[in-house]
DNA sequence: GTTGGAGTTGAACGAGCGTTCGAAGCCCCC
DNA sequence: GGGGGCTTCGAACGCTCGTTCAACTCCAAC
């Protein structure tokens, strides 16, 4: 290995560190498990990283940065309000499936932050969902009334793309690429596409 | 406080136990914790319950059981697939959101159990599973052809029910019939209802 | 009044945790 | 060849963890 500048070597500290908390969970793995992993000594680690929880800290925060500036560059010039929503679900899944480690520990670990850390993240959170909801508000103005309160389906959305951590496999047979358009049509258009109006669909009694 | 028997007072520590787990997580709750919130000591917790491994496994288990006993009691008898499936997520929903705290521990610490343990609950979650993708093929049989893959459908699906443990508060201003009246026409029939075959569902270049 | 088992407890055990710190290694520049 | 700042480390600190166990209380049965 040839010799690494100090941010290249945080870096690489972090992936190895999100690598062991999506294994292994944030508070089953030791600040000695990550030396190991990641080849530096205990007191190493604390070279980079003040502590073990500002390291998950990096971990959420910079992986959460990058998908909404992709999600921001995927929507940027973009017209048509289905369109947004399929880039939108394009950016985040691409993300996820090709950051894999990072994006579980970000999805299961979300409170095990404290204090300002976990107000920073939140933030961005609140900031993500606006985003969605005003995509899903456009595509309401385009496509007559929704199916569903607003809020609700935008978290159903984050549900089914957030979920993913607990049974995909990039390595499986379902492409990214299907998983992203399956999930669109879902969204979109539903299981089999059956009209709201269906009897079956009204709530109440068995009869 | 009358006396109680055995099986109560277990029944009470598993219920605290829940409690504490869905808010502080399971590996930030220590012993002590559980012993102060259910009002017994700390070794009086080791009379009930051989170890906290145990403590969460009867957690999940014992719920998962129930939900899926009341789904079994939910499906008996009715025949129309897609009233089969209303029913599914009803039962789901109703049980996870009157039981939020022990629904959170087994969504969210799925794999902080270990050996035979995390077996079993595993076979709880394929024959769940199982039971959802057979009401998913029935209503493919009448309803024409699925938009998604099943399996991607299926989970898709846990994911809408699941994630709620991190948004919905059952106190809120969306009861869990809206909830589940909307997560169901999602669903089935997409937020808007758009068509599969809509131009902007097609994937590929950005032109 | 004594016995005996069920229920409960305080105190302790060894282990592992996150974090700190002084000292050593390393390497470029004078 | 020697000074000086990054970088790395072994060793330790204080603390909390899950678990155990002998001793105690309580109360129904005899």
């Amino acid at each position: 290995m040839a010799n690494q500048t100090r941010d290249q070597k945080l870096e690489g500290l972090l992936s190895s560190a999100a690598r062991e908390f999506a294994q292994r969970g944030y508070d089953r793995t030791s600040m000695r498990d990550l030396a190991r992993a990641s080849g530096v000594s205990l007191a190493g680690v604390y070279y980079y990283v003040q502590s073990k929880e500002e390291l998950l800290f990096l971990i959420q925060s910079r992986n959460f940065e990058a998908v909404i500036a992709g999600m921001r560059d995927a929507l940027r010039g973009v017209t048509d309000p289905v369109e947004r929503l399929q880039r939108f679900i394009d950016n985040h899944l691409d993300y996820f499936v090709s950051h894999m480690a990072e994006m579980k520990v970000l999805s299961r670990e979300a409170d095990a932050l404290d204090g300002e850390f976990l107000q920073r993240v939140n933030d961005m959170k609140r900031q993500y969902t606006r985003a969605l909801m005003d995509v899903l508000a456009d595509i309401e103005k385009t496509h007559g009334p929704a199916h569903a309160n607003r809020r609700v389906a935008a978290y159903s959305l984050f549900g089914m793309m957030n979920w993913i951590y607990t049974w995909y496999d990039p390595l499986g047979d379902v492409g990214v690429e299907l998983l992203s358009q399956n999930i669109c049509r879902l969204f979109l258009g539903g299981y089999v596409g059956l009209p709201v109006s269906e009897t079956a669909l009204s709530r109440g009694g068995a009869g």
